[in-house]
DNA sequence: CATGAATGAGAATTCATTCAT
DNA sequence: CATGAATGAATTCTCATTCAT
């Protein structure tokens, strides 16, 4: 639909704009749009403040190209779920989707939740339109798989936010885990832990079955 | 021994204090430690910033306050489960105290959730002292139901976090949330709601018992 | 002449206005008008900045208070050169009181040299009126010593300047002559070494006599 | 081995600093450290306060600079004295030298006068090393010419102190000085008086001789 | 006499951004 | 493309002083 005029840009261009956005996201990530500083995003992508500034104009459209190209990423998981598929490997495969993103992108994890935190001030439109709509279609793929039967008449909406939150808490309180367990969800073994654990609970609950 | 010297304070130093650390809760818990103006917290608390200033030297002074009074009521409802509990009621009326502490006081949640994003800088030492032996405990007791039969036998961190960061994600993402339904935790319908929900997937599970 | 009305004062109030004159002159001394605060004089006076300024409406009133106390005894020595005096003696006399006020009230000298130092913006007055004319009245008796053949016929403002600087030094540079000697001016046998080689040089030179 | 890496300055850095450098002397001799204001340095040399903070990143460090280039020309003079010469000669060719420097930098005198009635707490790693070293060894050059014969035997450290105290007077003390006698050090005949009457009294000694 | 409470005018930095080269 | 130079608008914190009790 809307050719998006993307510029036409060298291929130093490409990598600077590349390297400015990687650096940007880790010090968003970590101490938010207004304790991060554009010095330190500069010198993290190697190059000078005036450098920076003349591929990004300001701050704040830094910040909203580091967002945009989250969104995508982050929502993407979701989209992969088939509503013909099998719900019980369905949601296993959704979580798992959702940890790995957890343990490898762990910074864009914990961005979305500062700018959602702070009121969502600039996806705010994402929240409500995009989103709202792809959420809704998978909440009644969710309420279509209990009429039929085949999982509990639970509210999507409370299962869906269980799932964002559990997995979605590995990469945001990492620190908190790591103090409390020595490890985290980069490592292999602790996140096969994880995603049985999730999907046990989940799946069948915690009390015994007759 | 040694008494905690309380640093006798006047009935106006007590009452100043109190409303400059709620005032700075609820901006720090929104823009963070660097976004928030200590101009604004005084403001928030209806005085000059000079008069704040009187009672906190610094803007890291007025944080650790408020941090060292959170920590108690977000360790709270943790304590309170009881080994010789039924597990199922347990349970519930943990999760039950969490959702009502994310419904009350949202913005506590969400300064926590932020301290710890940025690495847990200040809370550190508690996460790694007091924290870690609270879950500790409480993991064993989760161990010791599980041996008894009582509940299945899964990993009691996992399942902790799992508590954690569910009832956690309607406090700090309350934006989404209210933008993808309309409502929030501090309804008491949507709680309701939740609890169910909740303590129903946790307890039983998705899929349909036999 | 002038009857200075001196208020009356409860013996409370001469002790508190002692205290703080004291305590005032150390940090003056040490940080100069501008570097020192107010609060710190009344910690070291042991008493509350509100209850200092009880005593002295304001940060300069203390300072000029200090400084005309002052005066009188940095001045004092100078007053005791004996016309009719053995020059020998007398000038000996002279530089052993100026070394004795060096070792006794050395912050009093320092302070004073920083009045100075500053332009003297306090005691112009005092410089170009009552010091002025002391000085001019003993610049005469050296003089008159001179044509009496008593001592050489030297400039005799030079001269007084001669032994000021050299007296006054030894409480100024204080932290200098510790570091490079491990002593100082407060020390009994230092204090006579630095007599006994200042009169020496000043009376009799460094050149051996034929 | 490691050639200090002086940094590359293009030319308009090396004038701003230098600006700036002389700007700060002046308003630090005068005013101390904590009287001095970085906006008056900014406007003394001509730039926006702003700029001088892009050249040296705080107050301290413009202090730190300053005094480091003062350092070299306080000590230059005591290196030349020169232990084959004739004592008469070096050592007012020395007193020379030092009233030179009050009189051409004045304000270098008195900002290193006040840095040592501090306490000399930035260059106390300079008396204690560099300087204790260089004045005994210059003091051992005084001892030889004593036991040749050449000059009295008195203590050679008390002499030294004896030449700066009053060759740093005229610079240090000018406000008193110029209050006193209408001129002072600036003034090439007021400097010749003293230098005459300074070494006349140092190598011959007020008493007339036999 | 003495202290607690409050204030406002600074003063030092910080930092995004613009300008010049 | 890239960097150095410069700026002005915040923002934190200091400190003498005033007010109330």
């Amino acid at each position: 639909m809307s050719v998006d005029e993307e510029p036409r840009r060298t291929r130093i261009q490409e990598r600077n704009r590349a390297r400015i956005l990687e650096a940007a996201l880790g010090t968003f990530a970590r101490f938010g749009y207004r304790g991060t500083r554009v010095d330190q995003i500069a010198s993290d992508a190697g190059m000078s403040k005036s450098n920076l500034l003349y591929y990004f104009g300001s701050k704040s459209e830094i910040y909203k190209a580091v967002l945009a190209g989250l969104l995508d990423r982050w929502l993407a998981p979701l989209r992969t779920l088939d509503p013909e598929g099998d719900p019980r490997r369905e949601l296993t495969a959704y979580i798992e989707q959702k940890l790995r993103f957890s343990a490898n992108e762990p910074e864009a994890s914990r961005l979305f939740a500062n700018e959602v935190m702070q009121g969502a001030p600039m996806i705010r439109d994402v929240l409500e339109g995009p989103l709202k709509a792809l959420v809704e279609e998978k909440a009644e793929v969710l309420r279509h798989w209990a009429k039929a039967g085949k999982i509990r008449d639970v509210d999507p909406y409370h299962l869906i936010f269980l799932i964002w939150a559990t997995t979605q808490h590995y990469a945001d309180f990492a620190p908190q885990i790591e103090a409390l367990t020595g490890s985290g969800i980069h490592d292999d073994r602790f996140r096969k832990g994880a995603l049985e654990t999730l999907s046990a609970l989940l799946l069948e609950g915690l009390l015994p079955r007759a």
